[in-house]
DNA sequence: TCAATAAGTTACCAGACAGTAACTATCAAC
DNA sequence: GTTGATAGTTACTGTCTGGTAACTTATTGA
């Protein structure tokens, strides 16, 4: 077989890469699906990410169908909450392969101990 | 439970996500597990990538165990040999998965396109 | 009326990443 | 001794990504 040459842009690995591949994503829609749904909640559980990059990345969930956005007005200041779509949950499943896969070939003090804590985490649910 | 805050750096997701996230990367492992392991070939299967990144990208690889670069020199022109590594072929598996769920989530003509063709080259294998 | 809280937005900057074009090294064949 | 092939390297440039800091809007409670 011969193609007129492999691309990025048409590769579905790539375009799967390029949903995750926020720096932040994989993190992100891990909190969510975990029930951590508030703006200032997800904030809180990563004190790394500036308030910018943490509303481009969430922009970027929902326009890609990973995240709903529900915003309450009506109330004290206006609260919002974000839950997985079902192509989110979907995706989060892949993630969960990549993370077993990480665990077991990247052995180094830093990556175990986070893997335990979310090793636990999973069998809690 | 708690921990003092997500980061990219500390999670097995970001860092394998890293290994594959190098534009071309999962492409190149996928050439080079199918017998595409000479640079030059590399470069005709991928017409829109410079010889520069092309190194680049090889010479990660290597550094993170992907990849064996074997030179053999006594020949001809200096003849440059790819092949996977274990890690490299395990990681390969992981890449599959990725696939199977773009082919299946991210529905367009132009990765149906690719897909199927590289479905076909999956099953000759 | 003034501070606090939630959820942002805007302007600006620095570093990483990808691309182009030209140059290099080695050997074989003509 | 010049050309051609293989497999690069180097310098330069432009774009994309992520980060900081200050400002914004709406509403509640003291």
């Amino acid at each position: 077989m011969e193609t007129n040459g492999y691309d990025t842009y048409s590769c579905p690995v790539g375009r799967t890469i390029e949903l995750i591949s926020g720096r932040w994503k994989p993190i992100i829609l891990y909190l969510i699906q975990h029930g951590i749904n508030r703006f200032g909640a997800l904030q809180k559980k990563m004190p790394k990410i500036s308030r910018k990059v943490l509303t481009e990345q969430l922009r970027d969930l929902e326009k890609q169908g990973l995240i709903n956005r529900d915003v309450r007005v009506s109330k004290h200041p206006q609260e919002v909450f974000y839950s997985l779509t079902d192509t989110g949950l979907s995706l989060r499943a892949l993630i969960d392969q990549i993370f077993d896969w990480g665990t077991a070939n990247l052995l180094d003090e830093a990556s175990q101990t986070i893997a335990r804590s979310l090793l636990l985490a999973r069998a809690e649910k």
